[in-house]
DNA sequence: GTCTATAGACAGATAGAC
DNA sequence: GTCTATCTGTCTATAGAC
C-alpha cells in the first residue's frame, strides 16, 4: 500500500464526490473545473481523462447525489406512511439546508438545471420521477390519490428547502421548514 | 416628439425590463451585461451610468418582477379564499412556467439567489415575506393556522413551478402542476 | 492517467470622447 | 448619458511531456 489514504478511492470517484459537494453549494456556474479538481487533489488538466465536459459531469452528479441524499434520510426498515413521515422530517431540516447532511440536488439545483443541455435536464427528470415514485408507492395503500399527493408533497419539500437556502434569515428559515413539515404531515394523516 | 417609440420609456426602465426577462429565463450567470443592454437597445458601456454592478441590478429586479408577477395573477376585486384560489390557479399554470405570463422570481431564481451577495438575498427574503403575508392575510379569517398554511402553500407553488421549469417533459410538467393545484386547493377548503 | 502550460473565448468593469 | 475601445481576469478545453 504505497499510496496515501486519499488515493484509496479512485480518481473518478473522488472527482464525483467533490463535484456533488461543490455544485450543490454553489451551482453550475459558481464552480470551475479547477475548483473541483483542486478539491479532489488533482490538477485541472486531468479532468478530461474522466469526463468529456463539465456538463457531462454535472449530469452524472444528479442521480448519485439524489440517491445518497434520500438514503441518508430514511431508515432501511421503515415503510408506508411512517417512511414518508420520516423523510419529510429529515428533508425539511436546517441540517439539510446548510448541507451538513447530504444535499438533495432536486432542491439545491432546481433553478440551475433549466438552462443546461438535454442530458442534464433528463437526469433531473429521472431523479424527480424516482423520488416521486418512491413516495407514491409508500402512500398508495392509504390514499387513492397517492400520485397527486406524492407530486405535491415533493414540490413542497423541494420548494421549502430551496427557499430556506436562498433566504438570509435563520428565524424565517426555521419557521418555513416547520410550516412545511406540519402541513406536509397533515397531508398523510 | 423626435424620438422613436422605443425611447418613450427612459433607459433605466428599459434596462430593468430587459433584465427581468433575461434573468428570469436564463439566471444570473446565463446573462451578460452585454445581453441586457443589447435587449434594451443600448450599448454595453452605458450600463454603469444606471447601476453600479450586475448584482445591484439583479437585486433591483427581484421586487419589481415579483410585484408584476403577482399583480398579473389576481383580479383587483377578489379577496379572501377566492383570491388565494385564483392565485394558485394562475401561478401553477404552464403559461407561467413557459414565461408567457410575467414570471415570478421567487420560483425562477430560487436556486440562483443563494450564491449572491447580501443585497440580493435580502431582496429575495423581502419579496418572499411580502408574498407570504399576502396569502396569510387572505386566509386569516378562515384558518387559525393561516401563517403555516401560507408558508407551505407558497413553498409548494414555488417548488412546483421551479421543478416544472427544470424538467424536459411536457406531460410530467402538466401532471405536476395539476397535482399541486389540486392539493393546494384542498388546503383551503 | 496525471501533470504543466496555454490556447481561445468571453466576462465585468473602466476610461475618455462626444 | 451614451458611445467605442480596452483593461484585466477567468473560464473551458486542448496539447504534449512523462
Amino acid at each position: 500500500m504505497p499510496w496515501p489514504a486519499k488515493h484509496k478511492q479512485n480518481s473518478k470517484e473522488r472527482i464525483l464526490q467533490s463535484a456533488i459537494k461543490l455544485f450543490s453549494s454553489r451551482g453550475f456556474d459558481g464552480v470551475s473545473i479547477g475548483d473541483i479538481m483542486r478539491d479532489a487533489e488533482l490538477t485541472h488538466g486531468g479532468f478530461y481523462a474522466h469526463f468529456s465536459s463539465k456538463q457531462e459531469l454535472y449530469a452524472k452528479v444528479i442521480p448519485v447525489a439524489a440517491r445518497k441524499s434520500f438514503r441518508s434520510k430514511v431508515s432501511p426498515e421503515s415503510s408506508g406512511k411512517e417512511m414518508v413521515h420520516e423523510l419529510i422530517d429529515h428533508y425539511l431540516d436546517s441540517k439539510h439546508v446548510d448541507q451538513s447532511k447530504p444535499p438533495c440536488p432536486l432542491a439545491f439545483l432546481v433553478t440551475d438545471v433549466a438552462n443546461r443541455e438535454e442530458g442534464v435536464r433528463s437526469a433531473y427528470r429521472k431523479a424527480f420521477n424516482k423520488a416521486a415514485s418512491l413516495l407514491d408507492k409508500q402512500m398508495s395503500a392509504d390514499f387513492p390519490d397517492s400520485r397527486n399527493k406524492a407530486f405535491a408533497l415533493l414540490a413542497m419539500m423541494v420548494g421549502g428547502v430551496a427557499i430556506a437556502h436562498a433566504v438570509d434569515d435563520e428565524e424565517l428559515e426555521k419557521s418555513l421548514l416547520e410550516a412545511c413539515n406540519a402541513v406536509g404531515a397533515s397531508l398523510i394523516e
